[in-house]
DNA sequence: CACTAAAGCGGAGGCGCCTCCGTTTATTTA
DNA sequence: TAAATAAACGGAGGCGCCTCCGCTTTAGTG
């Protein structure tokens, strides 16, 4: 306690260690779910104690799996982002490519509303640990990434852009004020974005 | 909870608001000089329990004092801050001007020692509340100039540096690696600063 | 001084954090 | 299938956080 340790959440290593026995997985697995949503409901400082109860294991499970707070919002973190990612690929088989562009960056639009108000400790988070942030942020861009080229080699937008600019065009959102209108304003801002990049497509 | 506050320490105006009663006032004071060495000696997750006891009152007292944590960590640390660089002028009225900025420095040196353990909180403290920031940083810096420019002006140090020279050269020590011998490496420096600043003085 | 209103006090109580360890369960071995 | 053992469980307990409110003290006022 003298010298408090980086607070940084350490890197599990990626060679997947032994397998978990079933029970513990099962725990491990429900326990993410749990915190997801307790803690899109009550905020990041939700009762850890609850999660536990609401899961159904105690406390003591709990902490095993995640020895400290941090490390189980990671998870739930990393959960999440891949999820909206994952959902990129899926929009592209099942729209026309323009369409599944512009719905993803809706979804994107949500994702980050439900995030507002977790901002600061979120910030702390991904300043913290670094490889955090550049996975995460890299796993985004490759998804956008994906989806840009593909309206792109079809010709549903534009040929002039790249997927950076988008990215670059959505950051606005980030950085934009904490109003009651943002939602609205950054749903508008998504259809502007996708007016232009629709205008002149197809040469 | 919802929505939980930008987790900067609002600004009490500085506008000096009515004097607290004679017994608030000896509690508050009490509270801040204890809470001092309580940090120091258990690092700033020290119970704040521990802090009331030991100053003798109620924790309901260092609350309506002190709201959160925060509030009270940054009371210490301005006032460190502020007894640092008070300490300037007391050096100066009672050493040779290059004697002064060398225990200046040294004092200085010791300071940042105490606080690398906390650098974390601190540093998230710092990036939180950006008044308290500029505030410290520019009062130190000022401390600094004042010295620097009184061996300036008396010829104990060379003529060609100023204030933020010293001060970048200075700042070299506190991005240092955290190593067993930080302390007394950065006290070489220090003395090693100084033999450059006084080489060739007087012209 | 005596009285009073306002200011301040302080600690009980409720809740959450986290550790520790006796008990239970999944898996391996025979 | 039964025994052995390693893995995992879970909650009691101790501690700290913070709020709330009945009690005490101070600073005016006559």
């Amino acid at each position: 306690m003298a010298f408090e340790p980086p607070a940084s959440v350490d890197r599990k290593p990626e060679t997947a260690q032994k397998p978990l026995r079933a029970d513990a997985q099962r725990n491990r697995d429900r326990l993410v779910e749990v915190a997801a949503s307790v803690f899109a409901e009550r905020g990041i400082d939700a009762s850890l104690e609850e999660i536990a109860r609401r899961a159904g294991v105690g406390i003591g499970t709990l902490y095993r799996h995640f020895p400290t707070r941090e490390h189980l919002v990671e998870v739930v973190y990393r959960r999440e982002v891949e999820g909206l990612c994952a959902a990129a690929g899926e929009l592209a088989a099942r729209h026309a490519s323009d369409v599944a562009l512009e719905e993803w960056m809706r979804r994107f639009v949500d994702y980050i509303a439900t995030k507002r108000g977790l901002a600061t400790s979120l910030r702390i988070l991904l300043t913290t640990n670094s490889t955090l942030f550049s996975d995460t942020s890299g796993r985004v861009s490759q998804a956008l990434r994906q989806l840009v080229e593909a309206a792109v080699a079809d010709g549903t937008i534009r040929g002039d852009v790249d997927a950076s600019d988008v990215l670059h065009a959505l950051g606005g959102i980030y950085s934009a004020p904490e109003t009651p209108e943002w939602r609205d304003r950054s749903r508008r801002l998504v259809k502007l974005l996708m007016d232009g990049l629709r205008f002149g497509a197809g040469k």
